[in-house]
DNA sequence: GCAAAGATTTGCT
DNA sequence: GCAAATCTTTGCC
């Protein structure tokens, strides 16, 4: 495909326009497959993808720059925390695989399972900083509030209930292998070029509920500086 | 079978 | 800063 710039539609059948892209590489399970820490630092910098639903749209990437991790079942901030249930059986699965979640009855999370089965652990993506695509997660949004969004295009998705609108993510995709090109949703490597982020490590958000040491615990990782948090991130926050 | 609570977001005071 | 919205999952009777 030689297209231009805002040039024509990428062909039919599954050759993604690799060609006229920048080189991009699936998120390696290797990475995930590990300790949950080093896999919730790892996806700092990745990108969130989804493709186009039409032919002719642009993809929704976003750069993942929150998470959280939640480890086993003695975390008593984690699903996992009464042993495999209905909900969270993919917890206890292979690594790279989407475990969503509806929370406070509306809204959708997104998490990556992370270590080898039987042991229940996973990544929740809190936030992303759109990449590309942000017409159509804009969009998105606007249909799941059934209005108008206010929010700046840098805040499209800084929140884990505002990725998965943002992104059309529900429980539907439980299940679906974030590590397999041809995923829909799907994880991508962060581009060769872009530096390696800085990160800073923070308590959980909203689990206060679990009771120490697991609200303290510093499980949630951030991509310093990025526009697209959740929120604030303390000043003494460790590295 | 029923009650309680939740890995959140938004808008108003 | 606080409360409402909304419904699934889990625990207990």
């Amino acid at each position: 495909v030689t297209a231009g710039p805002g040039g024509g539609r990428p062909p039919p059948g599954p050759s993604r326009q690799a060609s006229a892209d920048a080189a991009t590489t699936v998120f390696s399970r290797d990475l995930l497959e590990g300790d949950t820490l080093d896999a919730a630092r790892a996806l700092i910098g990745a990108r969130l993808v989804r493709d186009a639903a039409q032919d002719g749209q642009d993809p929704r990437v976003g750069r993942i720059v929150e998470v959280e991790a939640y480890i086993g079942e003695r975390d008593r901030a984690s699903h996992a925390r009464m042993g495999k249930t209905p909900r969270n059986e993919v917890m206890f699965g292979p690594p790279g695989i989407a475990y969503v979640y509806l929370v406070y009855g509306m809204h959708h999370c997104l998490n990556v399972v992370t270590e080898a089965a039987p042991r229940p652990a996973a990544v929740l993506v809190r936030a992303v900083e759109p990449v590309a695509g942000v017409a159509a997660m804009r969009a998105a949004r606007e249909r799941t509030a059934r209005g108008a969004v206010r929010a700046a295009d840098s805040r499209l998705g800084a929140g884990p209930g505002l990725v998965a609108a943002a992104f059309d993510i529900d429980r539907a995709c439980t299940g679906v292998d974030l590590c397999d090109p041809a995923s829909e949703l799907r994880l991508e490597a962060r581009p060769g070029d872009e530096p390696d982020p800085a990160i800073l490590a923070t308590a959980r958000i909203g689990i206060a509920y679990a009771g120490e040491p697991w609200i303290s615990v510093p499980w949630r990782f951030v991509a310093a500086g990025s526009p697209s948090l959740s929120r604030h991130v303390p000043a003494h926050a460790a590295t």
